[in-house]
DNA sequence: CATACTGTAATAAATAAGGTTACAATATTA
DNA sequence: TAATATTGTAACCTTATTTATTACAGTATG
């Protein structure tokens, strides 16, 4: 479930944070990113179902950012991108006949949910102005 | 590299949390955890590396906490099993030529770390005993 | 109407994660 | 001391996930 993808969109969005109100290609956002520019494409479809980027098809299309760069924080692009941070599961279901075994993915998903709160708090406070700043 | 290791051991731990001085076989842990014995031993061996717990070869032997749980934080835990939780880098180096490329990835150090912080400083308040008391 | 794009599906390749088998080594106890 | 129950560990197999590629339809521009 922990992939790449966070990165990738913060990148994008970086990106089009240094080139404001212009439409960038996927090409030239895959050439910084060293990405094939399907992914790119792929990546940038969730921002944009998420409001945070529009692009234009077409000759001298692309995609630009749908709002300022400092009304947008990481926490936005974490949901986005992982929904939850997930520190793991035991692939398997645990042995309901056990009283630890039946109550451990309860117990594990409320230790989550409290670590993911903070985490949440803590992305709030940083907006991508504030993150492409210093590039 | 986030993977179940973390909830694996978790859960090894707050069985021998629950059956104190005795000697747990990898057989009836793996029971709890509806895993393979295998998997079980290889946690194990891990947690033994990191003084978590000792361990008994041979016929009634098996696996008991090396020091009392409240003794034993839920960070100590996390470091041993996922040393540093990752939201995720782009797999390909991007392009040292852009400046945003160039800089991305120290970028994303710097912010995982910091989130890295939090979190480990939140498990710090948590003792295995603690955890482990409402099963 | 040629061109340069996005959008998207299908599929392939690579990587990672989890599971299994096998067996040597060790300690217990009858 | 022999049978047994256990850990320790390596090698390998299988499945799942992630990443990459190909192909092409649709669209806006000039």
């Amino acid at each position: 479930m922990i992939s790449g993808k966070f990165a990738i969109s913060l990148h994008i969005l970086t990106l089009l944070t240094k080139f404001p109100n212009e439409y960038l290609s996927s090409d030239f956002i895959a050439g910084s990113l060293n990405l094939h520019p399907v992914l790119v494409r792929k990546e940038i479809v969730n921002l944009k179902n998420n409001q945070l980027v529009i692009s234009k098809e077409g000759k001298n299309g692309g995609t630009m950012l749908a709002k300022s760069a400092s009304q947008i924080t990481l926490d936005q692009v974490l949901k986005i991108t992982l929904e939850k941070v997930s520190f793991g599961y035991s692939k398997n279901h645990p042995n309901p006949n056990c009283p630890v075994g039946e109550k451990m993915n309860n117990k594990l998903d409320m230790l989550y949910t409290t670590l993911n709160n903070q985490i949440t708090g803590q992305l709030m406070n940083i907006t991508l102005e504030q993150f492409s700043n210093d590039f």
